[in-house]
DNA sequence: CTGTGCTGCACAATCGATGTTGCATAGTAA
DNA sequence: TTACTATGCAACATCGATTGTGCAGCACAG
């Protein structure tokens, strides 16, 4: 056996050890030799002996001659929990196609997103998933100035198909569970300022948590008859952020408050650092709830409502919604309700 | 203002709107100007022509001709949450490097491993990091074969640089912290096999738990003066499968064992969801060591010791390594204790 | 006035795969 | 025998950027 393995092999060296022509090999192993007419004797022997020889094409040359890279890149964030979980659904789904899955995460900075799709137009990728961008529609325009078959997830856009979770009725559950909670802990409503739900954390310039916000204080309002700005504790999804959050209101309200309302899984841990300091007693008269689902969130000294979003169901939706070539729609899915035993 | 966004701009098109070559719009383009002797203010005048109508160079192009595509991949085994903490400082240092990083998660299966190989070889690729990889030798021959720098990190390769961290050392000292907190609990080692430590979850096949439960064992032996090959329950990473060896192993030692030593994030995800359905005073009586770091492992009801990888430091060795086309070698990276608050 | 050297740029080959066009040969009908 | 079609394949242009080579034009020395 010859050591041949560190050569790279092209359609020509392959033309010549089969002595055929170039085009003939590209036709043979590309799979288009039988509308190209080629014998299939012909084809077959040129596949055996591209096989021998370990060869596999140049998916540049490729790319560059068709525009079409066989890539699909996802955007996203950060590597938190749920998009992660997006991003292995979404790796699955894109090799079940044939085509190979590029994670790529922006950190929540827009300049970052419109030089990385530049970069990705730059590889005539074949489509887009944004997840939980910041920008949406200056990103679709981008996208659609270049051709690129692209959709929404988690994050709603006006002008491209988007699927996302129903933050507002799942919003609405998740509140009503929370005072459901209170109300068999014995607290009630009343003129204390602690005697109430606080809602903690997000970005409420972003569609998500507006619609987090809106649905909390829809339940609230429903159920309690009132509801103040106060309450709605929402500027960041940082981390650290969260814990000087609660640690403030805290301090302000001279204890918990009856509720917490915690917008996502970042926040329920930055919320956490502050909390693992307090004792037993104040956990336990206070009731929680999170909208994302976090399972070690289940273990801890206080039982914790969560929302879980479906993140297979939206990327399998996101692919259903790009195959179709959907007009500009926003899809809702349902997230689910995790009752802890309170 | 023409609306030509739609329109793929090459040097050609600039080249013409310039009165310039095609060379030299390239030159002027990527920085080799210089080196070219075009006159600065012809260079400079492309650039801004350039700008003007939205050109980006079709990298499909410039890859095929230069044979080095920019692209640095990461292959994994999944998105869990070291994995994924990888993956963000690696994106981090990829796109430090003006290079852009390429996420794939090939879910442990050594087929799938091979095969995004041989596409990221295709694609030629510039660099490969590999995480936790199940075949670390083949991965090594093929990107040899294709001469493609690599390297490995938290999975060692006798055949490439590799930087992993400091299992065994890890393990004696996470170890030695569980008998301390049991010792603080006046539990003592004694025949009832109930009164030791159970090494749990992993896959001894693999280096990393082979040599968490070498440190196990030696420590062990050096406190207790013995081990016992029935104390060793590491036969996967799987979550489910932790489930029922915690519960299996409940069942027929008619309670928890005095000390327990979880091996990675998963186990613990897994030995949690049987151990929540416990009385509080079961699980205090149990001292708990868990190799990796799980922020929410703080706020438990119980405490959890916790080694800490460092996987900042783990890529950026790694990146070191590579830089330096380093011999192999097996590079150590200690990692760090959290002690939790007995 | 010729020769030498430098500056500034254009020309053309090249990377590897694709696909259109065209040219033989064989087979069939008239 | 002639005309026509179908088959099987090779030639060649092409995708867009890179890069080795060549050639004007100019300055300056001899």
């Amino acid at each position: 056996m010859v050591m041949t393995d560190t050569q790279k092999k092209t359609i020509y060296d392959i033309a010549k050890r089969a002595g055929a022509s170039p085009s003939t090999v590209s036709a043979a192993l590309n799979g288009t030799w039988k509308k190209r007419r080629i014998a299939q004797a012909t084809a077959e022997r040129i596949i055996e002996i591209a096989r021998e020889h370990g060869y596999s094409a140049n998916l540049q040359a490729r790319a560059l001659r068709t525009s079409r890279s066989g890539l699909v890149a996802l955007l996203m964030p950060e590597y938190n929990r749920f998009f992660s979980n997006i991003a292995q659904t979404f790796s699955q789904e894109v090799r079940a196609r044939n085509q190979c899955p590029v994670i790529i995460s922006t950190g929540r900075d827009p300049d970052e997103e419109r030089s990385t799709v530049a970069d990705l137009t730059s590889w005539s990728i074949d489509a887009i998933f944004f997840v939980g961008t910041v920008a949406p529609d200056d990103l679709s325009h981008q996208c659609r100035a270049a051709g690129i078959p692209h959709v929404f997830v988690d994050q709603p856009c006006a002008i491209a198909p988007s699927v996302v979770t129903d933050s507002r009725t799942g919003a609405r559950i998740l509140t009503r569970e929370i005072i459901a909670s209170m109300t068999k802990r014995g607290r009630s409503f009343g003129d204390d300022s602690r005697e109430t739900v606080y809602f903690v954390g997000g970005d409420r310039t972003l569609p998500s948590t507006k619609n987090r916000v809106d649905g909390f204080s829809e339940e609230m309002y429903a159920q309690v008859g009132q509801i103040s700005a106060r309450q709605i504790l929402a500027s960041t999804y940082d981390l650290e952020a969260a814990t000087r959050t609660i640690t403030e209101l805290y301090a302000q309200l001279g204890g918990l408050p009856a509720g917490l309302f915690i917008n996502s899984d970042s926040v329920f841990e930055g919320t956490l650092r502050f909390l693992a300091t307090l004792p037993e007693h104040e956990l336990s008269a206070c009731s929680f709830g999170c909208f994302d689902y976090e399972p070690f969130g289940q273990l801890l000294r206080f039982p914790v409502h969560m929302m879980r979003q479906r993140h297979k169901m939206l990327v399998q939706r996101a692919f259903a919604l790009l195959e179709n070539e959907t007009p500009p729609v926003i899809e809702y899915v349902q997230p689910e309700l995790y009752r802890a035993a309170d």
